[in-house]
DNA sequence: GATAGTTTCATACAACTGTTTGAATTGCAA
DNA sequence: TTGCAATTCAAACAGTTGTATGAAACTATC
Protein backbone atom coordinates (compact mmCIF):
# COMPACT_ATOMS: atom_id res chain seq x y z
CA UNK A 1 0.00 0.00 0.00
CA UNK A 2 2.94 2.40 1.18
CA UNK A 3 4.22 3.51 -1.47
CA UNK A 4 2.82 2.71 -4.99
CA UNK A 5 5.94 3.55 -6.97
CA UNK A 6 7.00 0.35 -8.21
CA UNK A 7 3.62 -0.66 -8.86
CA UNK A 8 3.11 2.50 -11.31
CA UNK A 9 6.93 2.37 -12.95
CA UNK A 10 6.18 -1.36 -13.83
CA UNK A 11 2.44 -0.55 -15.31
CA UNK A 12 4.32 2.52 -17.00
CA UNK A 13 7.17 0.41 -18.63
CA UNK A 14 5.24 -2.35 -19.40
CA UNK A 15 2.91 -0.19 -21.47
CA UNK A 16 5.81 1.60 -23.11
CA UNK A 17 7.41 -1.93 -24.10
CA UNK A 18 3.96 -3.55 -25.08
CA UNK A 19 3.06 -0.51 -27.22
CA UNK A 20 6.63 -0.31 -29.04
CA UNK A 21 7.10 -4.28 -29.40
CA UNK A 22 4.38 -5.90 -29.30
CA UNK A 23 3.22 -8.70 -26.80
CA UNK A 24 4.93 -11.06 -28.42
CA UNK A 25 8.45 -10.39 -27.51
CA UNK A 26 8.32 -8.57 -24.13
CA UNK A 27 9.22 -10.55 -21.42
CA UNK A 28 9.25 -9.83 -17.31
CA UNK A 29 12.67 -9.36 -17.47
CA UNK A 30 12.73 -6.62 -19.88
CA UNK A 31 9.86 -4.93 -18.42
CA UNK A 32 11.95 -4.83 -14.89
CA UNK A 33 15.10 -3.81 -16.76
CA UNK A 34 13.13 -0.59 -18.05
CA UNK A 35 11.25 0.30 -14.82
CA UNK A 36 14.61 -0.39 -12.48
CA UNK A 37 12.69 -2.62 -10.36
CA UNK A 38 13.54 -6.06 -9.17
CA UNK A 39 12.01 -9.19 -11.31
CA UNK A 40 9.98 -10.66 -8.42
CA UNK A 41 8.33 -7.08 -8.12
CA UNK A 42 5.56 -8.07 -10.91
CA UNK A 43 4.38 -11.06 -9.10
CA UNK A 44 4.56 -9.72 -6.26
CA UNK A 45 2.01 -6.99 -6.77
CA UNK A 46 0.58 -8.16 -9.82
CA UNK A 47 0.78 -11.75 -9.24
CA UNK A 48 1.57 -12.88 -12.41
CA UNK A 49 2.28 -11.47 -15.99
CA UNK A 50 -1.23 -12.10 -17.67
CA UNK A 51 -2.82 -10.17 -14.61
CA UNK A 52 -0.31 -7.16 -15.65
CA UNK A 53 -1.84 -7.11 -19.30
CA UNK A 54 -5.33 -7.66 -18.10
CA UNK A 55 -4.73 -5.13 -15.60
CA UNK A 56 -3.46 -2.16 -18.07
CA UNK A 57 -6.14 -3.10 -20.85
CA UNK A 58 -8.79 -3.14 -18.26
CA UNK A 59 -7.89 0.30 -17.38
CA UNK A 60 -7.99 1.62 -21.08
CA UNK A 61 -10.81 0.11 -22.10
CA UNK A 62 -13.33 1.98 -19.13
CA UNK A 63 -11.36 5.19 -20.05
CA UNK A 64 -12.60 4.08 -23.51
CA UNK A 65 -16.24 3.01 -23.23
CA UNK A 66 -16.56 5.62 -20.11
CA UNK A 67 -15.73 8.44 -23.40
CA UNK A 68 -17.85 6.65 -25.73
CA UNK A 69 -21.43 6.06 -23.27
CA UNK A 70 -20.65 9.79 -22.09
CA UNK A 71 -20.56 10.92 -25.68
CA UNK A 72 -24.05 8.53 -26.24
CA UNK A 73 -25.65 9.85 -22.97
CA UNK A 74 -24.93 13.72 -23.97
CA UNK A 75 -26.46 13.36 -27.60
CA UNK A 76 -29.55 11.77 -25.94
CA UNK A 77 -30.62 14.14 -23.25
CA UNK A 78 -30.32 16.98 -25.88
CA UNK A 79 -32.08 15.26 -28.13
CA UNK A 80 -35.28 14.01 -25.78
CA UNK A 81 -34.12 10.96 -25.07
CA UNK A 82 -33.47 9.73 -29.12
CA UNK A 83 -29.50 10.63 -30.56
CA UNK A 84 -29.49 10.86 -34.48
CA UNK A 85 -28.01 7.86 -36.07
CA UNK A 86 -25.27 9.39 -36.96
CA UNK A 87 -24.07 10.74 -33.72
CA UNK A 88 -24.92 7.85 -32.05
CA UNK A 89 -22.30 6.46 -34.67
CA UNK A 90 -19.58 8.79 -33.87
CA UNK A 91 -19.88 8.37 -30.56
CA UNK A 92 -19.37 4.56 -30.99
CA UNK A 93 -16.27 4.61 -33.59
CA UNK A 94 -14.98 8.20 -32.26
CA UNK A 95 -12.94 7.85 -29.18
CA UNK A 96 -11.43 4.79 -30.87
CA UNK A 97 -10.31 6.53 -34.01
CA UNK A 98 -9.39 9.70 -32.31
CA UNK A 99 -7.51 7.46 -29.83
CA UNK A 100 -5.56 5.69 -32.29
CA UNK A 101 -5.08 6.91 -35.28
CA UNK A 102 -3.56 10.82 -35.98
CA UNK A 103 0.24 11.69 -36.69
CA UNK A 104 1.73 8.61 -35.33
CA UNK A 105 5.36 10.83 -34.38
CA UNK A 106 2.49 12.14 -31.47
CA UNK A 107 0.67 9.17 -30.41
CA UNK A 108 0.42 8.15 -26.92
CA UNK A 109 1.88 5.35 -25.47
CA UNK A 110 -2.27 4.40 -24.63
CA UNK A 111 -2.98 4.51 -27.98
CA UNK A 112 -0.17 2.56 -29.42
CA UNK A 113 -0.61 -0.04 -26.91
CA UNK A 114 -4.12 -0.23 -27.52
CA UNK A 115 -3.79 -0.52 -31.70
CA UNK A 116 -1.01 -3.16 -30.78
CA UNK A 117 -3.98 -5.01 -28.18
CA UNK A 118 -6.50 -4.81 -31.21
CA UNK A 119 -3.58 -6.60 -33.55
CA UNK A 120 -2.05 -8.84 -31.20
CA UNK A 121 -5.45 -10.39 -29.59
CA UNK A 122 -2.90 -12.34 -26.46
CA UNK A 123 -5.21 -14.81 -24.19
CA UNK A 124 -5.75 -12.76 -21.40
CA UNK A 125 -7.08 -9.76 -23.58
CA UNK A 126 -9.29 -11.66 -25.36
CA UNK A 127 -11.00 -12.83 -22.11
CA UNK A 128 -11.72 -9.03 -21.76
CA UNK A 129 -13.17 -8.46 -25.05
CA UNK A 130 -15.50 -11.03 -24.67
CA UNK A 131 -17.26 -9.02 -21.81
CA UNK A 132 -17.72 -5.72 -23.80
CA UNK A 133 -20.93 -7.07 -25.55
CA UNK A 134 -23.18 -5.37 -22.65
CA UNK A 135 -21.57 -2.08 -23.70
CA UNK A 136 -22.10 -2.84 -27.06
CA UNK A 137 -26.04 -3.86 -26.10
CA UNK A 138 -26.14 0.11 -25.27
CA UNK A 139 -25.51 1.14 -28.77
CA UNK A 140 -28.03 -1.33 -30.41
CA UNK A 141 -30.77 -0.04 -27.90
CA UNK A 142 -30.20 3.66 -29.14
CA UNK A 143 -29.81 2.99 -32.45
CA UNK A 144 -33.25 0.74 -32.01
CA UNK A 145 -34.56 4.18 -30.81
CA UNK A 146 -33.48 6.47 -33.66
CA UNK A 147 -34.22 3.55 -35.97
CA UNK A 148 -37.64 2.22 -34.46
CA UNK A 149 -38.61 0.76 -38.11
CA UNK A 150 -35.40 -0.86 -38.71
CA UNK A 151 -35.14 -4.96 -37.32
CA UNK A 152 -32.73 -5.40 -34.91
CA UNK A 153 -30.93 -7.83 -37.75
CA UNK A 154 -30.38 -4.49 -39.84
CA UNK A 155 -28.84 -2.15 -36.93
CA UNK A 156 -26.52 -5.24 -35.56
CA UNK A 157 -25.26 -5.48 -38.73
CA UNK A 158 -24.99 -1.31 -38.87
CA UNK A 159 -23.03 -1.68 -35.56
CA UNK A 160 -20.80 -5.00 -36.80
CA UNK A 161 -19.62 -2.95 -40.13
CA UNK A 162 -19.00 0.28 -38.20
CA UNK A 163 -17.33 -1.45 -35.88
CA UNK A 164 -15.33 -3.32 -38.57
CA UNK A 165 -14.40 -0.17 -40.90
CA UNK A 166 -13.22 1.73 -37.49
CA UNK A 167 -10.85 -1.39 -36.56
CA UNK A 168 -9.25 -2.68 -39.03
CA UNK A 169 -8.63 1.06 -40.30
CA UNK A 170 -6.56 1.43 -37.49
CA UNK A 171 -4.67 -2.56 -37.39
CA UNK A 172 -4.35 -1.50 -41.01
CA UNK A 173 -3.59 1.78 -41.64
CA UNK A 174 0.41 1.30 -42.55
CA UNK A 175 -0.73 -0.54 -45.21
CA UNK A 176 -3.91 1.53 -46.58
CA UNK A 177 -0.86 4.28 -46.76
CA UNK A 178 1.50 2.12 -48.18
CA UNK A 179 -1.10 0.87 -50.62
CA UNK A 180 -2.67 4.21 -51.85
CA UNK A 181 1.07 5.74 -51.60
CA UNK A 182 -0.03 8.04 -49.01
CA UNK A 183 -2.79 9.71 -51.08
CA UNK A 184 -5.27 8.28 -47.94
CA UNK A 185 -4.67 10.40 -45.52
CA UNK A 186 -4.52 8.33 -42.32
CA UNK A 187 -3.65 11.92 -40.29
CA UNK A 188 -7.09 13.44 -40.97
CA UNK A 189 -8.86 11.45 -37.96
CA UNK A 190 -11.85 13.47 -37.98
CA UNK A 191 -12.05 12.67 -41.94
CA UNK A 192 -11.61 9.57 -41.17
CA UNK A 193 -14.51 9.21 -38.75
CA UNK A 194 -16.99 11.37 -40.86
CA UNK A 195 -16.25 8.45 -43.64
CA UNK A 196 -16.82 5.48 -41.58
CA UNK A 197 -19.64 7.03 -39.94
CA UNK A 198 -21.28 7.93 -43.20
CA UNK A 199 -20.62 4.69 -44.84
CA UNK A 200 -22.94 3.36 -41.59
CA UNK A 201 -25.64 5.71 -42.41
CA UNK A 202 -25.54 4.53 -45.83
CA UNK A 203 -25.91 1.37 -44.71
CA UNK A 204 -28.09 1.86 -41.94
CA UNK A 205 -30.44 4.37 -43.91
CA UNK A 206 -30.43 2.82 -47.08
CA UNK A 207 -34.05 2.90 -48.42
CA UNK A 208 -35.52 4.41 -45.58
CA UNK A 209 -36.66 8.29 -44.93
CA UNK A 210 -34.83 9.16 -42.17
CA UNK A 211 -36.26 9.76 -38.89
CA UNK A 212 -33.96 12.98 -38.14
CA UNK A 213 -31.64 15.37 -39.98
CA UNK A 214 -30.51 13.84 -42.97
CA UNK A 215 -26.54 14.47 -41.32
CA UNK A 216 -23.61 15.77 -43.13
CA UNK A 217 -22.49 12.08 -44.59
CA UNK A 218 -19.71 13.61 -46.97
CA UNK A 219 -16.55 12.73 -45.99
CA UNK A 220 -13.37 15.57 -45.61
CA UNK B 1 13.00 -36.30 -52.19
CA UNK B 2 11.74 -40.21 -51.94
CA UNK B 3 8.73 -40.60 -49.71
CA UNK B 4 7.05 -36.84 -49.03
CA UNK B 5 4.99 -38.99 -46.73
CA UNK B 6 6.74 -37.40 -43.68
CA UNK B 7 6.87 -33.90 -44.72
CA UNK B 8 2.57 -33.81 -45.63
CA UNK B 9 2.02 -35.70 -42.44
CA UNK B 10 3.33 -32.62 -40.98
CA UNK B 11 1.77 -30.15 -43.22
CA UNK B 12 -1.71 -31.99 -42.29
CA UNK B 13 -1.08 -32.37 -38.60
CA UNK B 14 -0.16 -28.82 -37.94
CA UNK B 15 -2.50 -27.07 -40.13
CA UNK B 16 -5.29 -29.13 -37.79
CA UNK B 17 -3.52 -28.11 -34.64
CA UNK B 18 -2.96 -24.51 -35.43
CA UNK B 19 -6.74 -24.20 -37.02
CA UNK B 20 -8.15 -25.80 -33.85
CA UNK B 21 -5.66 -24.72 -30.90
CA UNK B 22 -4.17 -21.21 -32.56
CA UNK B 23 -0.43 -20.81 -32.90
CA UNK B 24 -0.30 -19.61 -29.17
CA UNK B 25 -0.05 -22.67 -27.62
CA UNK B 26 0.59 -25.85 -30.10
CA UNK B 27 4.54 -26.48 -29.75
CA UNK B 28 6.30 -28.36 -32.35
CA UNK B 29 6.39 -31.52 -30.10
CA UNK B 30 2.61 -31.41 -30.22
CA UNK B 31 2.42 -31.58 -34.26
CA UNK B 32 5.22 -33.94 -34.58
CA UNK B 33 3.03 -35.97 -31.51
CA UNK B 34 -0.03 -35.62 -34.40
CA UNK B 35 2.22 -36.50 -37.32
CA UNK B 36 3.33 -39.73 -35.74
CA UNK B 37 6.74 -38.47 -36.75
CA UNK B 38 10.26 -37.52 -35.11
CA UNK B 39 11.28 -34.32 -33.70
CA UNK B 40 13.79 -33.50 -35.56
CA UNK B 41 11.87 -34.13 -38.73
CA UNK B 42 10.22 -30.91 -39.02
CA UNK B 43 13.37 -29.15 -38.86
CA UNK B 44 14.87 -31.69 -41.69
CA UNK B 45 11.92 -30.62 -43.68
CA UNK B 46 11.28 -27.57 -43.05
CA UNK B 47 14.56 -25.67 -41.81
CA UNK B 48 12.28 -24.01 -38.87
CA UNK B 49 8.99 -23.90 -37.31
CA UNK B 50 8.53 -20.72 -38.77
CA UNK B 51 9.50 -21.59 -42.42
CA UNK B 52 6.85 -24.41 -41.67
CA UNK B 53 4.24 -21.73 -40.67
CA UNK B 54 4.73 -19.49 -44.08
CA UNK B 55 4.57 -22.77 -46.13
CA UNK B 56 1.31 -23.54 -44.81
CA UNK B 57 0.06 -19.67 -44.95
CA UNK B 58 1.59 -19.22 -48.28
CA UNK B 59 -0.22 -22.39 -50.16
CA UNK B 60 -3.38 -21.35 -48.42
CA UNK B 61 -2.74 -17.60 -49.15
CA UNK B 62 -1.39 -18.66 -53.28
CA UNK B 63 -5.18 -20.57 -53.60
CA UNK B 64 -7.01 -18.06 -52.33
CA UNK B 65 -5.17 -15.24 -54.60
CA UNK B 66 -5.57 -17.10 -57.65
CA UNK B 67 -9.14 -17.43 -57.35
CA UNK B 68 -10.07 -13.91 -56.30
CA UNK B 69 -8.04 -12.98 -59.48
CA UNK B 70 -9.57 -15.38 -61.46
CA UNK B 71 -13.27 -14.33 -60.84
CA UNK B 72 -11.91 -10.91 -61.66
CA UNK B 73 -10.47 -11.95 -64.74
CA UNK B 74 -13.68 -14.17 -66.22
CA UNK B 75 -15.76 -10.99 -65.51
CA UNK B 76 -13.42 -8.56 -66.79
CA UNK B 77 -13.32 -10.90 -70.38
CA UNK B 78 -17.11 -11.13 -70.05
CA UNK B 79 -17.40 -7.34 -70.07
CA UNK B 80 -15.06 -5.97 -72.75
CA UNK B 81 -12.31 -5.51 -69.67
CA UNK B 82 -14.09 -3.79 -67.84
CA UNK B 83 -16.04 -5.28 -64.52
CA UNK B 84 -19.12 -3.74 -62.86
CA UNK B 85 -18.16 -2.49 -59.22
CA UNK B 86 -20.03 -5.27 -57.28
CA UNK B 87 -18.62 -8.05 -59.57
CA UNK B 88 -15.22 -7.09 -58.68
CA UNK B 89 -16.14 -6.36 -55.18
CA UNK B 90 -17.19 -9.93 -55.14
CA UNK B 91 -14.25 -11.24 -56.42
CA UNK B 92 -12.08 -9.46 -54.04
CA UNK B 93 -14.18 -10.53 -50.69
CA UNK B 94 -16.19 -13.54 -52.03
CA UNK B 95 -13.61 -16.32 -52.16
CA UNK B 96 -12.52 -15.24 -48.11
CA UNK B 97 -15.96 -15.64 -46.66
CA UNK B 98 -16.72 -18.49 -48.93
CA UNK B 99 -14.03 -19.99 -47.55
CA UNK B 100 -14.15 -18.72 -43.96
CA UNK B 101 -17.35 -18.63 -42.82
CA UNK B 102 -20.56 -21.05 -43.44
CA UNK B 103 -21.92 -23.84 -41.09
CA UNK B 104 -19.06 -24.39 -38.72
CA UNK B 105 -19.65 -28.07 -38.18
CA UNK B 106 -18.93 -28.36 -41.72
CA UNK B 107 -15.81 -25.86 -42.32
CA UNK B 108 -12.79 -27.27 -43.53
CA UNK B 109 -9.82 -27.52 -41.94
CA UNK B 110 -7.50 -25.49 -43.92
CA UNK B 111 -11.05 -22.74 -43.31
CA UNK B 112 -10.53 -22.70 -39.75
CA UNK B 113 -6.34 -22.69 -39.98
CA UNK B 114 -7.12 -19.01 -41.99
CA UNK B 115 -9.66 -17.50 -39.82
CA UNK B 116 -6.90 -17.96 -36.96
CA UNK B 117 -4.50 -16.44 -39.14
CA UNK B 118 -6.56 -13.83 -39.70
CA UNK B 119 -7.06 -13.38 -35.65
CA UNK B 120 -4.11 -13.88 -33.91
CA UNK B 121 -1.25 -13.01 -36.82
CA UNK B 122 2.05 -14.50 -35.90
CA UNK B 123 5.03 -13.24 -37.33
CA UNK B 124 5.83 -15.24 -40.21
CA UNK B 125 2.21 -14.70 -41.51
CA UNK B 126 2.70 -11.32 -41.29
CA UNK B 127 5.57 -11.00 -42.97
CA UNK B 128 3.55 -13.01 -46.10
CA UNK B 129 0.53 -10.78 -46.12
CA UNK B 130 2.79 -7.31 -46.32
CA UNK B 131 3.68 -8.89 -49.76
CA UNK B 132 -0.36 -9.28 -51.09
CA UNK B 133 -0.15 -5.52 -51.66
CA UNK B 134 0.53 -6.00 -55.45
CA UNK B 135 -2.73 -8.43 -55.59
CA UNK B 136 -4.94 -5.59 -53.82
CA UNK B 137 -3.07 -3.62 -56.81
CA UNK B 138 -4.93 -5.49 -59.54
CA UNK B 139 -8.40 -4.64 -57.90
CA UNK B 140 -7.80 -1.22 -57.85
CA UNK B 141 -6.87 -0.82 -61.50
CA UNK B 142 -9.82 -2.87 -62.04
CA UNK B 143 -12.54 -0.62 -59.89
CA UNK B 144 -10.50 2.47 -61.81
CA UNK B 145 -11.70 1.24 -65.16
CA UNK B 146 -15.27 0.65 -63.75
CA UNK B 147 -15.27 4.28 -61.88
CA UNK B 148 -13.00 6.08 -63.84
CA UNK B 149 -14.31 9.53 -62.18
CA UNK B 150 -13.73 8.50 -59.08
CA UNK B 151 -9.88 9.66 -57.71
CA UNK B 152 -7.90 7.10 -56.27
CA UNK B 153 -7.99 7.95 -52.83
CA UNK B 154 -11.91 7.04 -52.96
CA UNK B 155 -10.84 3.81 -54.78
CA UNK B 156 -8.50 2.82 -52.11
CA UNK B 157 -10.96 3.49 -49.53
CA UNK B 158 -13.57 1.67 -50.96
CA UNK B 159 -11.52 -1.68 -50.96
CA UNK B 160 -10.60 -0.60 -47.59
CA UNK B 161 -13.46 -0.61 -46.12
CA UNK B 162 -14.89 -3.79 -48.06
CA UNK B 163 -11.82 -5.60 -46.66
CA UNK B 164 -12.46 -4.52 -43.38
CA UNK B 165 -16.11 -5.74 -43.40
CA UNK B 166 -15.52 -9.00 -45.07
CA UNK B 167 -12.06 -9.70 -42.68
CA UNK B 168 -13.89 -8.57 -38.91
CA UNK B 169 -17.40 -10.57 -39.99
CA UNK B 170 -14.36 -13.56 -40.09
CA UNK B 171 -12.86 -12.56 -37.00
CA UNK B 172 -16.01 -11.34 -35.14
CA UNK B 173 -18.45 -13.83 -36.43
CA UNK B 174 -18.31 -15.30 -32.59
CA UNK B 175 -19.19 -12.18 -31.21
CA UNK B 176 -22.03 -10.81 -33.73
CA UNK B 177 -24.14 -14.17 -33.39
CA UNK B 178 -23.46 -13.05 -29.37
CA UNK B 179 -24.49 -10.33 -29.69
CA UNK B 180 -27.43 -10.22 -31.84
CA UNK B 181 -28.65 -13.63 -29.96
CA UNK B 182 -28.36 -15.43 -33.08
CA UNK B 183 -30.39 -12.72 -35.15
CA UNK B 184 -27.42 -12.56 -37.36
CA UNK B 185 -27.36 -15.64 -39.89
CA UNK B 186 -23.47 -15.97 -40.02
CA UNK B 187 -24.79 -19.83 -41.72
CA UNK B 188 -26.07 -17.59 -45.21
CA UNK B 189 -22.69 -16.63 -46.12
CA UNK B 190 -24.15 -15.23 -49.60
CA UNK B 191 -26.39 -13.30 -47.89
CA UNK B 192 -23.17 -11.95 -45.63
CA UNK B 193 -21.24 -11.27 -49.30
CA UNK B 194 -24.17 -9.70 -50.90
CA UNK B 195 -24.53 -7.70 -47.54
CA UNK B 196 -20.96 -6.10 -47.76
CA UNK B 197 -21.00 -6.29 -51.47
CA UNK B 198 -23.93 -3.80 -50.71
CA UNK B 199 -22.53 -1.37 -48.42
CA UNK B 200 -18.93 -1.02 -50.51
CA UNK B 201 -20.62 -0.25 -53.56
CA UNK B 202 -22.64 2.36 -51.59
CA UNK B 203 -19.84 3.58 -50.90
CA UNK B 204 -17.73 3.84 -54.07
CA UNK B 205 -20.66 5.32 -56.19
CA UNK B 206 -22.36 7.57 -53.87
CA UNK B 207 -23.76 10.40 -55.32
CA UNK B 208 -22.76 9.64 -58.84
CA UNK B 209 -24.23 7.34 -61.39
CA UNK B 210 -23.23 4.26 -61.87
CA UNK B 211 -21.28 3.23 -65.38
CA UNK B 212 -23.10 0.00 -65.38
CA UNK B 213 -26.29 -1.68 -64.31
CA UNK B 214 -26.95 -0.74 -60.33
CA UNK B 215 -26.40 -4.36 -59.27
CA UNK B 216 -28.74 -6.05 -56.77
CA UNK B 217 -27.11 -4.37 -53.53
CA UNK B 218 -30.30 -5.80 -51.22
CA UNK B 219 -28.80 -8.47 -48.82
CA UNK B 220 -30.80 -11.84 -48.10
C1' DG C 1 25.06 -57.05 -52.77
C1' DA C 2 28.10 -53.18 -51.73
C1' DT C 3 27.66 -48.21 -51.69
C1' DA C 4 26.21 -43.52 -51.50
C1' DG C 5 22.60 -40.56 -50.35
C1' DT C 6 18.47 -39.74 -48.06
C1' DT C 7 15.59 -40.00 -44.22
C1' DT C 8 14.50 -41.25 -39.43
C1' DC C 9 15.46 -41.59 -34.70
C1' DA C 10 16.64 -40.94 -29.66
C1' DT C 11 18.76 -37.79 -27.22
C1' DA C 12 21.02 -33.85 -25.70
C1' DC C 13 21.56 -28.90 -25.82
C1' DA C 14 21.22 -24.29 -24.69
C1' DA C 15 18.50 -20.68 -23.90
C1' DC C 16 14.67 -18.54 -22.14
C1' DT C 17 10.34 -18.37 -19.72
C1' DG C 18 7.25 -17.03 -15.59
C1' DT C 19 7.29 -18.00 -10.90
C1' DT C 20 8.93 -18.94 -6.10
C1' DT C 21 11.79 -18.59 -2.12
C1' DG C 22 13.74 -16.82 1.89
C1' DA C 23 16.61 -13.54 3.49
C1' DA C 24 17.60 -8.46 3.59
C1' DT C 25 15.80 -3.99 3.78
C1' DT C 26 12.72 -0.42 4.46
C1' DG C 27 9.06 2.37 6.60
C1' DC C 28 5.99 3.29 10.12
C1' DA C 29 3.58 2.84 14.61
C1' DA C 30 3.80 2.22 19.48
C1' DT D 1 14.16 2.40 20.07
C1' DT D 2 11.65 -1.61 19.36
C1' DG D 3 8.65 -4.41 16.75
C1' DC D 4 6.01 -5.65 12.87
C1' DA D 5 4.43 -5.53 8.47
C1' DA D 6 5.24 -4.24 3.74
C1' DT D 7 8.48 -4.24 0.23
C1' DT D 8 12.71 -5.28 -2.26
C1' DC D 9 16.26 -8.21 -3.64
C1' DA D 10 19.42 -11.93 -5.53
C1' DA D 11 19.17 -16.34 -6.55
C1' DA D 12 17.39 -20.44 -7.91
C1' DC D 13 13.63 -23.29 -9.68
C1' DA D 14 11.05 -25.98 -12.81
C1' DG D 15 9.35 -26.26 -16.99
C1' DT D 16 9.18 -25.53 -21.85
C1' DT D 17 10.82 -24.15 -26.08
C1' DG D 18 13.08 -24.65 -30.84
C1' DT D 19 17.16 -26.60 -32.60
C1' DA D 20 21.40 -29.53 -33.30
C1' DT D 21 23.87 -33.91 -33.30
C1' DG D 22 25.45 -38.24 -34.65
C1' DA D 23 24.30 -42.76 -35.09
C1' DA D 24 20.90 -45.95 -37.14
C1' DA D 25 17.70 -47.38 -40.71
C1' DC D 26 16.27 -47.18 -45.04
C1' DT D 27 16.32 -46.81 -50.40
C1' DA D 28 17.75 -46.93 -54.80
C1' DT D 29 21.70 -47.32 -58.04
C1' DC D 30 25.36 -49.58 -59.97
Amino acid sequence: MASDQTRSAILAAAERLYAVRGFGDVTLRDIVAEANVNLAAVNYHFGSKDELIAELFVTRSIALNRERLAELKTAEEQGDGRASVDVILRALVGPTLHGCLGPANQRSTAARFMIRASIESVPPIRRIKNREIDHLRKFAAAMRRALPDRSDEEIYWGLHFALAMAHHTIRESERLTKLSDGRCDLDDVDGIIERVVGMAVMGLTAGKAESKAPAKVAAR
